[in-house]
DNA sequence: CTTGACCTTCCAGCTACTGGAAGAACCATA
DNA sequence: TATGGTTCTTCCAGTAGCTGGAAGGTCAAG
């Protein structure tokens, strides 16, 4: 198989394939007479893999520690539990920034007019931000 | 004053002054003789909008149009309104998007056993990924 | 033999900074 | 005046995860 059937079979795109090999999430392809990639299926597996981790928002350093637990036979699954208690910590930090940004903005959409008149809360709120009043 | 005092009163490190400068976001400062850049209160001003309004997660480039939208004395509300509109379905597709992440992932690990042995669910579902069968 | 699709490498750009190097300038003190 | 510490200057590189594009090699079909 050649990049192109492997990143159509795998979803993942050549460039993004060739920068994974790059990154060390996939060993250095095999090479065919001609200095073209040659890949086998486990390699589309692998591409999946790696998507699907990808995917729920894993880093590309944290897929490279998922692959590495997954090929370990002797691996511990609290660890894998870990990495993914961790990630999801960091999940909802984010979710709550959002949300909290979210929050801010519809409510001084709401005092907006939203028309043709200059005077505009939002921006006197940016200009002022003085402080966060609690609700 | 120089940069550092405009980066005390702004919460803007001077690094990012001199970034947002570069960036267009702020006019480039007047210098004094020995070169070093020279601000006054109207800056502190300026880049305390600039920092209200990226925590807000405004893009860089959004926060130049609002501070145009700012200057602008016969400015539409609706200008501005619009472009808020526009950045809280950005984040609302965000939210959305981490909450999914959020969702598969606790899915995953409530079926790990999270200890000593190897067998995990997680990773199976990694290397499976098959399909998304509903709930 | 040429065209077109595919492959190769390498460099640049995206976002929003941040770190660090090398060098000038300022300030205070001994 | 020497010296040291802090602050300033510019410029380059790195972060994360790709993506686009240039320049050129390979191969099958017509």
């Amino acid at each position: 198989m050649k990049i192109g059937q492997v990143a159509e079979r795998s979803g993942v795109p050549a460039k993004t394939i060739r920068y994974y090999e790059d990154q060390g999430l996939l060993p250095a392809a095999d090479r065919a007479g001609n200095g073209y990639r040659v890949y086998g299926k486990d390699d589309v597996h692998r591409l999946q893999f790696i998507a699907r981790a990808r995917s729920l928002g894993f880093s590309v350093k944290d897929v490279s520690l998922l692959l590495d637990l997954y090929a370990d036979r002797d691996r511990a699954s609290g660890d894998v539990k870990q990495l993914a208690r961790e990630h999801v910590t960091a999940i909802d930090a984010k979710i709550v920034e959002l949300q909290a940004m979210r929050s801010t903005l519809t409510r001084l959409m709401e005092r907006c007019h939203g028309d043709d008149r200059p005077d505009c809360p939002i921006l006197e709120d940016l200009a002022q931000a003085p402080v966060q009043s609690p609700s």
